[in-house]
DNA sequence: TTAAAAATGTAGCGCAGGCTACAAATTCAT
DNA sequence: ATGAATTTGTAGCCTGCGCTACATTTTTAA
């Protein structure tokens, strides 16, 4: 026989369907929040050692070098980065604004955090996930509490 | 033939490996994440119409109700909720912990953003994504932010 | 120059989270 | 009580991000 349901929950009564309090971030969000990280990742790389490597960024994300080059393929394909076999890796225009544009985010999460007292390591550990996060009025937010701390300061 | 590499990139010349600094999330850590969305959800399901169904579930989320049934059972494999068949879904002890972790953890960064004066509905927004990366050193830099403000209110 | 080492590429697997389409069960209203 | 509406389940597809294993290319060092 098929398993008897019931037994455990009463059978239901419909109640009406409660506003959306999840917008969600959806799959899409989550592979930004990762082109993101792999366009910083690739400008820091360049700025600092000349070039971006795939072996580099995979050292960095601590994933293999397999993952990160089909990454790169992802990335070709959206246009934040230009790549050929065997040769390191360079961001297109608009790669380069969106890595900038993180960039700056991510300095500013930081700056914030250790302005609440949150020590170095773990505010720089923590602004990797904050700041995918965080939306253009909470950073103007976070920005305005900068300033008006520094003002105190004088 | 094949195509020619070189023509943009130098030849490479080996350069020291930097310093992780990037602890990248893991894939685990994704999915961890949507275990606390999901048993958030349905601990306030139960709270506030008595019941977690699949369908409200996947109305508050924007997602289809397959997937939901499909994470269900993972986190039902993970020991976090229980279900039968045509049945609503039940909260574990360990899932109810976590719900109840979650949703502290949720209401202070909310709260916390609003005494920046971030507008309600945003802050509400940003925290859904925010939470979920807040270390608890950095949680209690909110709180005791959050205390400093009352204190001077007063 | 040539052999070893390092980096990159490619094939193929697993899992999670999306989906559509369709079947089955349950609830609701007549 | 029975038929329609709703909910749930299942099959099967896609994509992204992990991986190992192995082939190829490039760099480095003897």
């Amino acid at each position: 026989m098929p398993p008897t349901p019931a037994k455990t929950a009463k059978p239901r009564k419909r109640r009406p369907a409660l506003p959306h309090r999840h917008p969600r971030r959806t799959r899409e969000e989550h592979s930004q929040e990762i082109a993101q990280d792999y366009v910083e990742i690739i400008a820091e790389l360049i700025a600092s050692t000349g070039e971006a490597r795939v072996i580099d960024i995979a050292r960095r994300l601590g994933v293999t070098h397999v993952t990160v080059a089909r990454t790169i393929q992802r990335l070709q394909r959206e246009g934040l980065v230009t790549s050929l076999p065997y040769r390191s890796i360079f961001l297109t225009a608009s790669g380069s604004k969106l890595s900038e544009e993180s960039r700056t985010r991510h300095e500013i999460v930081v700056e914030f955090l250790g302005s609440l007292g949150v020590p170095a390591l773990v505010a720089q550990s923590d602004a990797e996930g904050i700041e995918h996060h965080v939306s253009a009025e909470t950073l103007r937010a976070f920005v305005k509490h900068l300033r008006r701390k520094k003002r105190h300061r004088k």
